[in-house]
DNA sequence: TAATTGCTTCAAAAGGTTCTGAAAGTTCCG
DNA sequence: CGGAACTTTCAGAACCTTTTGAAGCAATTA
């Protein structure tokens, strides 16, 4: 049915102008998220989109309402994809490719932690370790006291860095957003 | 004793530029480290030379050390300040600032989690209870469905928000890095 | 096969962040 | 006060990231 009358068609219009304005807040919100995350900031506003429009959209109208470029679409959504946060499927007899987010939220960000924070942490794990047991070696007389209190720092940035890596081991270990009882464990409020 | 035989010269020397060099490879990782949770590099890599030479430095030395200009330690100087983990001191007789790193390391991180992670999240989970509350409101007849699926996914959205909210929150409460019963729990590995 | 449609790529532009170094400011001393 | 020693500020330079838009490519259709 094209038409419809005023009186219905014009709050319709305004409330589905208020859902887009709506959908980009929130899309704004995860972006600014995403880049304190690390990201790029349009990943994360092209991710909410999908997700909160619930069905599958072409690059055209992606690029429409987010207002960005086809050549940023086919990039951020490249970058989407090999994140697994977004999947590309078609429609039978459309030319076109469509998107949908991935909506297992847990294993988007688990997935992140574990490619991202984990290695970085890692990395730095080795760094400490390894300057801590070259620092030990060869310990110039009269110098004892002074290399001790630096190995023993480097080591507690090693503590510091082993107990992040913990907790981001042990959240990835969960396998959806549970980590309820972690929070009530860490809070102390046990019941 | 300003000179000594070259036998333990020689090697002094050599011990003392590894040092050095230890310190800058800990620094970058450091740094590094830094870099991806946000803050600038350089502000990393100055704290740690501070941490982990043990003693005050002058402004000068810095510049040398992690070779930057004189208004970039300024800079840096004063933005590691605000943030409470460097503090300046004076030697009496002597016109120059001198700058030391905060030791207790739970303390730095903790106020960062504070004031800057916790209250980003914070943001995000007003914007996203906000955009429920208002597509609640006024759903056009025939759309209940697609906007009640709407309305669930940003429910999800805040539950993770409100996930790492608790987290955070729990992990600033404790008072040093004493965060390995939580990553007992966590892990699993309850012993 | 030619024409059309849609996607990707990439050089260049835009935009943003960090660094430099010199000038201005401050503090301290004689 | 005047000047020396040191620090801060800030405009511009250098650098890095992101975005654009058009060219090239691939798939599909007539």
């Amino acid at each position: 049915m094209p038409e419809s009358p005023a009186a219905t068609t014009l709050p319709e219009m305004a409330t589905r102008e208020e859902e887009r304005e709506l959908i980009h807040e929130v899309a704004d919100a995860v972006g600014a998220l995403m880049e304190f995350w690390g990201f790029k900031r349009v990943m994360g506003r092209l991710w909410t989109v999908l997700y909160l429009t619930g069905e599958p959209l072409g690059a055209a109208e992606l690029c429409e309402r987010l207002a960005i470029s086809s050549g940023a679409a086919s990039m951020t959504l490249a970058d989407l994809e090999r994140w697994g946060v977004v999947k590309r499927s078609r429609k039978p007899g459309d030319r076109r490719e469509y998107f949908e987010a991935e909506t297992d939220i847990w294993k988007m960000v688990s997935r992140v932690l574990r490619e991202r924070e984990l290695s970085q942490i890692e990395r730095a794990v080795e760094v400490f370790d390894r300057a801590r047991e070259r620092l030990t070696r060869a310990v110039p007389p009269g110098e004892q006291a002074r290399i001790a209190r630096m190995v023993d720092r480097i080591a507690r940035l090693g503590d510091l860095a082993r107990v992040g890596r913990g907790l981001l081991t042990a959240m990835v270990q969960q396998h959806k957003v549970d980590l309820a009882p972690l929070v009530r464990f860490a809070t102390g409020r046990r019941r």
